[in-house]
DNA sequence: CGCACTCATAAGAAAAGCTAATGGGAGAGC
DNA sequence: GCTCTCCCATTAGCTTTTCTTATGAGTGCG
C-alpha cells in the first residue's frame, strides 16, 4: 500500500526530477528515497520515472499519476488545517526563536506565508544563539525554535525540514580557483573564518580543520553569514 | 505527522465506536490500534474520542475532522485507481481461488463490486482447499487466492485484510447454554464437528480439542461450515 | 581516458509497529 | 451491594520496517 512518504517523495521528484535534489528536501538520504520509491514502483506494478543520465524523468504512467498524488497531499493538507483549526491553534501569539545562520534566508517566505493563512497569529521573532535558544525554550520563554540538527530534545518535538549541503567558500583570486578539483590536503595551513563561537557552526568548523590541518581565524566571530561573505572577498580567509 | 494507517482507524473507529470492532475490521489487535490512535491525538494536539464506558465517541473536534479524514481516504482510493488503470491491471481474466470457509460469506459482495468497477474483469472463483489452492497458486494455475493466515509465502505478495474470533457453537438444547461463562473445562470429553482435515481450520480445531481434553468427530468431515452448523442443531456434537 | 554527475545496492543500526498478557474502571444483573 | 462483563490503557518483548553510511556502476563531457 502507498504511504504518504512515498506519495510526498513522487511528488517532489516530478518537481525537481533529481533524487539527491528531493532527498534533501524532504530531510532524507538518497538511498532512503531511491528505496522508497522503488517500493511505491513495485507496490502500484508500474514505473513512474525513466532513469535517464541526468537524471530522473516521469514516465506516461507517471504523469497520469501525479495528479492524483497532490490530490492526495492537498487533502492531507486540508486535514492538517483542520485539525489546526480545531485546536485553535496559530491564534495568539508564538514566541518563535531563530538562528541567524538559517533566520535571514527562510524567515521572510515563512512570515508572509504564516500571515496570510493565520491573521490571527502575531509571531515575535528571536535571533540568538541556538544553546542559549534551546535553554529559553525549556525555561518556556519561546514556543519554538528553528535550529540546526541534531538537538538533545529533552521532551522538545523535533521535526526535521530539510538537508542542506555545505560548500566552501573562496575568494576570487585565490589559487583554489584553478585546481579542478579539492582535496583535503589543498586546505592545509588555510585559515577559516567561523561565526561567535558558541554556535553550532562553530563547532562544526573546528572538526571539520581539524581534519583539514587548517586552522580557524580567532580574532573575528562574525554574527552573519553575508558578514563572513564579505571578509571572503576581501581576502581575510575562507569559509563554509 | 499522521499517516495513513492513522486515518483510517480514525475514520473505521467512527463508524463502529468500538476499538476492538475496529481493530478486527483493519487486521490488527486492539492495543495497536489504541497506540496509534494515541499517537495522532497527541501529534494533532486535540481528542478525537470521548472514551465512555460503552466505547468511544466522537468529540466536536473529530466530528469536524471526520469528513476532511475520509477526503484523504478519497484521494488515496483514487489515487490506487488511478495505478490500476495505468497498468491496466483489472481487464482480462483473474482465476481466483477462495477457501470454503470464507468464500461463501465474502465472494458474493466481492464479485458485485468487482464487476462494477471494472467491467472488462472476467472473474473465474474456484473453491477449494488451502494447501492444494497454494500448489496452484505457486504453478501458475491461478491468480490470486484467499485463504486464512498464516500462510507459508515464498514469493507471494499478501495482505492481511481483517482479523475473526472464533466462536463455540452449541446446540439448544445443551446443558452449556445453562452455564453463564464457559472455562476450558467445561469442553472436556465433548465432541468437536470439523471440516475436511487438509483444511487449516481442521488443524486449528485438533490444536484446541487438544487443550480442551475434547475429541474431533472423525466420522463426518463436511465440506461447508453450513453443513457443519446443520449438525451442531441435530446434537451430533458442537462446533467452533 | 578520466572526471563528474547520475541512480542503485549492501550492510549495519536505529526506530517504529505489532502482539500477547494484564490492569483498571464503569455499568448491568442478580 | 456484589459480582460479572465489557470496555480501553499499559507494559514488555519481539518483529519488521526504514534509515544512514559506504560503495558500485553506468553515461555523457571535456
Amino acid at each position: 500500500m502507498a504511504t504518504l512518504k512515498q506519495i510526498a517523495i513522487f511528488a517532489k521528484l516530478a518537481d525537481t526530477g533529481n533524487m539527491s535534489e528531493a532527498a534533501n528536501a524532504l530531510a532524507l538520504t538518497q538511498p532512503a528515497l531511491s528505496q522508497q520509491l522503488r517500493t511505491l514502483e513495485t507496490s502500484l506494478g508500474l514505473k513512474l520515472f525513466e532513469r535517464v543520465p541526468k537524471g530522473m524523468q516521469l514516465t506516461p504512467a507517471g504523469r497520469d499519476l501525479l495528479s492524483a498524488a497532490r490530490n492526495v497531499q492537498n487533502a492531507v493538507r486540508d486535514f492538517d488545517d483542520a485539525a489546526d483549526r480545531a485546536a485553535e491553534r496559530f491564534v495568539g501569539s508564538i514566541r518563535f526563536g531563530v538562528t541567524p545562520t538559517l533566520g535571514p534566508y527562510l524567515m521572510p517566505s515563512v512570515i508572509k506565508t504564516l500571515h496570510r493563512r493565520y491573521p490571527g497569529l502575531r509571531l515575535y521573532i528571536r535571533e540568538g544563539i541556538p544553546d542559549q535558544q534551546h535553554a529559553e525554550l525549556a525555561a518556556g520563554e519561546l514556543d519554538m525554535v528553528l535550529s540546526p540538527l541534531p538537538i538533545a530534545g529533552r521532551g522538545l518535538a523535533i521535526e526535521p525540514l530539510f538537508r542542506e549541503p555545505l560548500r566552501i567558500v573562496v575568494p576570487p583570486d585565490d589559487p583554489l580557483n584553478e585546481r579542478p578539483r579539492l582535496a583535503a590536503a589543498d586546505f592545509a595551513g588555510r585559515t577559516f573564518l567561523t561565526l561567535d563561537h558558541r554556535h553550532h557552526y562553530h563547532r562544526q568548523l573546528e572538526t571539520i580543520c581539524g581534519h583539514l590541518d587548517a586552522t580557524v581565524l580567532a580574532d573575528y566571530e562574525g554574527t552573519s553569514l553575508d558578514a563572513v561573505q564579505q571578509m571572503v572577498g576581501s581576502g581575510v580567509g575562507l569559509a563554509i
